[in-house]
Formats: structure tokens, sequence, C-alpha cells
DNA sequence: TTTTTAGTTCTTTTATTGCAGAACTATAAA
DNA sequence: TTTATAGTTCTGCAATAAAAGAACTAAAAA
């Protein structure tokens, strides 16, 4: 990092927790810097000089970033370069909801485990079904809480 | 897979599924054996056959699954062999606790960026602020959730 | 039109990780 | 005591993925 202090710091921090997200450490080390910068939107060229990384690096973790809906690029007329910026439109209840897709997926595959079963009241089958009552349970809950969350939101008092 | 049924099929499914849940493939595909298979306990030398794996590798991961409470380890008197079945007592909500922590992670973290800004008050600090809201709201809720159901299971109707 | 700037995309390098093979350890059986 | 069984741990290999470097493209500026 170019700058030792305790924004790089933080930045790397970023990095890392991103990285157990499924993103790039870099993306996140993105995610960081636009966190911390004093500006607004940053440009591609700032991006690489500050975070000591090559222009396809940061390229590559832009797309990704800007396809996830996490930032948001900045085309002004009569500038060539492309700034970015956090996104303001993302919502943390609809990245969440992405999450519930693994949640049915789950829920299928143990359903699926049961079918396949001979017996399906001994121990394992056991184990299955409260694996089933439990993610049949939250599968329900889940979109209720983001939906609760939403509804406080939209409507604030 | 030595047998080339459905249940090959779904033995990897699982284990496609816990790959992307952090653990390897294998330990998702001793998952989804123990999830079909006839016997309620599985010995070590039938995991390598019928998956078809070297010993390393189902040792290892058997290691990881015992660990993670996802199986229990059974050792029977005068007889050598370890099986090993689904633990009866892994209880998802505990589970999903783990998860829990992330959350607070990614909460502290935005607190830090908040704190690391000159300006509070512009878009970047709204983003974080925005974050930092959705954070602690589900971090609120999501224990009460697995209290609901633990509650709910702990008293059945 | 040529040159510079800004960024993309393709190829190569490097690091990580899962798995296999083999050597090793412990314990029960012969 | 020796041998066979059961499993562990160490080493090396193969596959994957992130990042760098370099070649390339597009568009504005000179």
């Amino acid at each position: 990092m170019a700058q030792h202090n305790e924004r790089s710091g933080f930045i790397e921090e970023v990095g890392l927790l991103f990285e157990g997200l499924g993103v790039t450490r870099m993306a996140g080390r993105i995610m960081g810097y636009l966190m911390v910068s004093d500006k607004e939107m940053v440009s591609f060229d700032e991006l690489t000089q500050v975070l000591q990384a090559s222009k396809s690096s940061i390229s590559t973790n832009l797309k990704s970033l800007v396809h996830l809906k996490f930032i948001k690029p900045i085309s002004v007329p009569g500038d060539r370069k492309t700034y970015y910026m956090l996104n303001p439109d993302l919502n943390w209840e609809t990245y969440f909801e992405t999450r519930f897709e693994l949640l049915k997926r789950m829920l299928m595959l143990f359903k699926k485990g049961i079918d396949l079963r001979v017996n399906k009241k001994d121990k394992p089958a056991t184990w299955i079904n409260e694996a089933i009552n439990f993610y049949e349970w939250i599968s329900l809950e889940y979109p209720k809480l983001l939906k609760k969350y939403r509804e406080r939101n939209n409507n604030p008092a």
C-alpha cells in the first residue's frame, strides 16, 4: 500500500472480509477504498495507484463489483475517464435474498435424500427430517424477515 | 462411483452443494453417502470403497466433519474399526449462529469505516450508514429468529 | 492523421488447495 | 512376538484461481 495509515489497514480488512463473501480480495480492497476515500467517486487510475495493482486486476474486479451492483460507474461528458462510486441503489435485503436460494436448494436436496432412502424411519432418516424441518421453517421465515425490514425502511416512522 | 444409480447422483449433488458451504467436495460426498446409505453407521473402509477415494482424503475429511459436528464417530469394543453416523446432536440453529459472527464482523467494519471518514455526511458516508442500519437490524433480528425456532421445537405443540 | 489516454482482454506466473500415494503408528489377532 | 488391520500423517502432484504483464482497441486530443 502506498500510504501506511489506519485507512490502509481498513482496506486490507475489507479485502479479507469480502474474500470470505465470495469476491476476490482485490474487489474487497476496492470497496474498502471507496468507503474511506474522501472523494465521492474515484477513477480507475487512482485505484491502480492507491492499491498498487495492475490495470487488468482493477478492470476485472471493477466489472465484477458493478455486476454485483456494489458499485456504479460514472461517466462524465468531455472526460474519458470512468469514475466509480458505492452504489446508492444497493439494497442489502435484495443482496441477502440471494442467500435464500441456497436455503431452498438445501431443502430440496434433503427432501430428495429422504425419497432415496429405503427406511424412512431410522436414524439417518430422522436426521434428514430434522434438517428438513429446520430448512422448511427458515425458508418461510427468512423472506418475512427481509420484508419486515423493507417495510420499516420504506415507511419510516 | 462404483454404482451408477440415483444415489450416486445424489451424492455428487451433496458434494457440490457442501463445497459451496466451505467444506470440500469429498466431505460433502461423505455426508451424501451417510444420508442415503441404508446402514445407520458406515465404516471408514466402506467410505473409501464406495466413494473411490484414498484413505488419506477420507481420513482428513472425516476429521473435519467430526470437528464441525456434522458427523459422529462410533467405536465398538472388540472391533478396531471406527464407524461414522450423521450426528443426531447437530442442531441447525447453532450451525446458523456461526453465520451470525460474520454479520457482526461486517457491522464492526462498517462502523470503523465511518470513523475513518473525514466527511460523515456525504454520499459514501450515507452508503455506509445504510449498511450499518441494515446490519444492525439483522444482527438484532437474526438471533431472535433462531431463538423462536428453538422454542418452537423444545416445546412442541 | 497521428498521438496520447483509458481501459479491455489474452496469456503467463504464482499461490493455494484438494487429493493420492506412501510411509508411518497403534492395536488387535494369530 | 509376529503379523495383519485400521487409520494417520507427510510428501508430491494436479487443478484452480487471482493477479501481473503485455498486446490490443476505442476515442479524444494534438
